[in-house]
DNA sequence: GTTGAAATAAGGCCACC
DNA sequence: GGTGGCCTTATTTCAAC
């Protein structure tokens, strides 16, 4: 993990789908040895995808929130149980598992509010292990397009 | 905006450096029309961009918390420059603007939780907006793979 | 809008440095 | 570990349906 690894990192993490030959130009080294770096990286687990990122009011889901969690008794079953379910529904974007005042944060995204309403009355609510819930529209969603290493950079 | 974008936006979320021939067997049409298609679904905004994942472990950032932030006094300055700024910043992966209690939840990943003191101290309290800002470390971070339309297909 | 084929460009392997 | 050349494969254009 060197600062060409890190500069490949930081170029495909703005356009995944740049030609190799593009990326290695940028970078002034051969195609083929950025190719090996650009492998090497997948295998080492620091790349690990490429997705496609899509406007969410395209899609018909204008109305995005988060909402807080909080989940009895606490334990392992309890926990893993409301996480792989509430990452299973087809409105959730991403869950996080907090510590703190709550025990998860569930961001979504759904076409209305009333679904929105909907949505915490009919899957949240009705589970018995979930014993309070709060909801917070997101007015707004700014994503850092790079995440790039903190620190000292490491040896791999 | 029919069945087969709706297959073609699930597949490029799951994997956007398949190839268009690999797509377009999965899908069953020809390349070249899958090509247009996905073209298609770029310049009508439905996928945004094409970007690398990457594991914030190998970054040297393997502690996420999300940060919750209070600003005053309330008004479009206020809210807009803090959330420009927190944007801004190497530690920081997202930000989001809510209603109700906080008035942002800004999502982190930093090397350590020394780093993580050092960075609220520093990079919020030193604000004279910030009036209060509380944290929760992330256990876990779940995001789902695809973002599918809800509801109705829309005719684009 | 979809297709198939031809032209253009890229990815991937190997020998060499 | 990095490079350049060669072969294979994919992308992209275009005429036709």
């Amino acid at each position: 993990m060197d600062e060409l690894d890190s500069a490949i990192v930081e170029h495909l993490q703005r356009d995944a789908r740049q030609t190799n030959r593009e990326l290695a130009r940028k970078l002034g080294i051969a195609p083929s040895t950025c190719l090996e770096r650009v492998r090497a990286l997948r295998n080492r687990g620091v790349i690990t995808g490429y997705h496609a990122a899509v406007d969410l009011r395209a899609l018909n889901r204008p109305v995005q929130a988060l909402l807080s969690v909080r989940v009895r008794p606490l334990g392992r079953e309890v926990i893993e149980g409301f996480k792989r379910y509430a990452a299973g529904l087809p409105e959730v974007l991403s869950v996080f598992v907090v510590a703190g005042g709550e025990d998860f944060l569930v961001h979504v995204a759904v076409p209305d509010v009333d679904q929105l309403h909907s949505f915490l009355l009919d899957r949240f609510s009705e589970r018995p292990e979930v014993v309070d819930h709060h909801s917070s529209v997101i007015h707004q969603h700014l994503s850092n397009p790079v995440t790039s290493p903190l620190g000292p950079i490491g040896t791999g």
